[in-house]
RNA sequence: GCCCCCAUCGACUAGUGGUCUAGGUCACCACUCUUUCAAGGUGGUAGCGCCGGUUCGAGUCCGGCUGGGGGCGCCA
């Protein structure tokens, strides 16, 4: 049974690398049909929050990525907090202390800083040089007398690490690089590279799917694993995402969490389809998935080892195509929020066939959700004229237009876009004015603006009643 | 500094030795449709980082170089 795991820290929102992390892992359960695990990684307690944990658990479920075993479903090899789960790390720790796999490291912060420069000096990667490995039984003794701080540092082996990555292929790492490593801090809490170990271990994990920053990790991993005697899972290094100047995607990218891109008016399944193209395709370069799609033609070993450039453009797209392609109702249950916001929608339930109607005119021009306000604005409340561009349409010839305009709306029957139009037209004719010369007047008398919908539906959709009105209050 | 990973249009990718005069999508440009803006349609610009090798044949395999990314903490 295909078991993985997405485990964040909850130091912020939820970052959209991470949350192609957590696709990836969910897709592969999903389509291997096992089992997809939350685990939150808290046990660095000066920057973990409560409120990012829900959070993160919020914006995952926006997503559409649902969860078997998590803190907060609960499940068989809980808890699945690790600030939960101190006691377990301790126990092991302490097991491997009594074999003499671990030992008692007393060096202080400025001891190790030393260590570390004459590393460097000597063309080795900065670590530790293993001098409290021997220590004395006297020594210790000693040392704990005088109540000095120590740590658990795991004895490393000088040999070689292979890894079998399913993206990456075999990586080989040589053993003198690699020194003895923390594996449970002064304060008793263990580092992350052991409870990583150690949770993936309890909870049967079986691929650790996870960003590729970790691959130089996992050989300090996989001694972890043999040293309490378990076996390795297998492990697959994802490329990462990065910003448009190919350096790792952050702050300074703009907005790098998933909650930024929900308030900005993405529709979920656009983000979720979009990131699941970002280090991986199908043969036929298709773009657009639904999730169940995604599920079903996922497999590992499409990733590409390459990291990818996250393209906003390109979301934006998507976004817009979905927006195109979903039903007006769900269009208007996820622009509500935003409607709110914007101060449209206070005044009930009345209005509701109205603005769908206002959101199906404006549909295809949608390209994120929370444009949506603006573009139906002039549906709801009075417009406001465009400045500039009030000479250009509204002056002594147009405003006779316009008042030819009001008599022609006063007489028809039926109020119609088709009829409208007919009207309309039949009228230029009459008066043999170009058609520009009345449609661009008349949109700006009724909108407000230069751009906008389907002239006539608009004007249906507003009614006679309102059209008139506006009409006449500009040419008085 | 040391270790590891990576390399096809500006971006995301297809491509697993001949069918590649390198295909698709976004962006960009032009034309078209048209009451505006969009959307749509048609076409276009643009790429295998470089140098060697293997081979009858290399985007595809091997080596080096260059470039980019990641890691090296009592952060995760």
């Amino acid at each position: 049974m295909v078991r993985v795991r997405f485990a964040p820290s909850p130091t912020g929102f939820l970052h959209i690398g991470n949350a192609r992390t957590a696709l990836f892992n969910y897709l592969f359960a999903r389509k291997n049909k096992g089992k997809f695990i939350l685990r939150i990684e808290d046990t660095d307690k000066e920057r973990s929050r409560k409120e990012y944990e829900e959070a993160i658990i919020e914006d995952l479920k926006w997503l559409g990525i649902e969860w078997d075993e998590g803190p907060d479903i609960g499940g068989e090899f809980g808890p699945y907090r690790q600030s939960e789960r101190i006691n377990i790390y301790k126990g092991f720790a302490e097991k491997l202390l009594k074999e003499g796999i671990v030992y008692k490291c007393f060096c202080t912060k400025e001891e190790l800083e030393k260590m570390r420069e004459i590393a460097q000096q000597k063309g080795l990667p900065p670590g530790y040089d293993g001098r409290c490995r021997d220590l004395t039984k006297e020594k210790i003794n000693q040392y704990e007398r005088q109540g000095r701080d120590y740590v658990l540092r795991l004895k490393v082996p000088e040999e070689k690490i292979e890894i079998n990555d399913l993206i990456r292929g075999k990586v080989v790492f040589e053993g003198e690089y690699l020194t003895d490593f923390v594996i449970m801090k002064s304060d008793g809490t263990p580092t992350f590279n052991f409870a990583v170990v150690i949770d993936d271990y309890l909870m049967k994990i079986t691929h650790v799917i996870r960003g590729e920053d970790h691959l130089s990790n996992t050989p300090k991993h996989i001694l972890i694993f043999r040293a309490i005697g378990a076996e390795l899972p297998q492990f697959a290094h994802m490329s990462m995402t990065l910003g448009p100047d190919r350096t790792r995607l952050s702050k300074r990218h703009g907005a790098t969490s998933v909650r930024a891109y929900r308030e900005e008016g993405y529709l979920p399944e656009a983000f979720f389809n979009y990131i699941a193209l970002l280090g991986w395709g199908t043969t036929e370069s298709r773009e657009i998935f639904t999730k169940e799609e995604l599920i079903n033609e996922f497999s590992i070993e499409r990733c590409h080892k390459a990291s990818a450039v996250f393209d906003k453009e390109k979301l934006l797209w998507m976004n817009s195509y979905y927006i195109r392609n979903t039903s007006i109702d769900r269009i208007y249950q996820l622009s509500l929020p935003f409607l709110r916001s914007a101060g449209l929608i206070n005044n009930s339930e009345k209005d509701e066939e109205y603005i769908k109607k206002a959101i199906f005119l404006e549909q295809e021009k949608i390209k994120t959700l929370k444009e949506v306000p603006y573009l139906i604005e002039f549906f709801l409340k009075e417009p406001e004229y465009e400045r500039e561009n009030f000479e250009n349409f509204i002056n002594e010839e147009t405003k006779k237009t316009l008042a030819d305009i009001v008599q022609i709306f006063e007489k028809i029957k039926d109020f119609k876009k088709e009829e409208i139009e007919n009207k309309v037209r039949g009228y230029c004719k009459e008066k043999n004015i170009k058609t520009s010369l009345v449609f661009h007047p008349l949109r700006f008398a009724v909108s407000g603006r230069t751009k906008g919908p389907d002239l006539f539906g608009m004007i249906e959709l507003l009614g006679r009643e309102k059209v008139i009105e506006r009409i006449k209050k500009l040419i008085k």
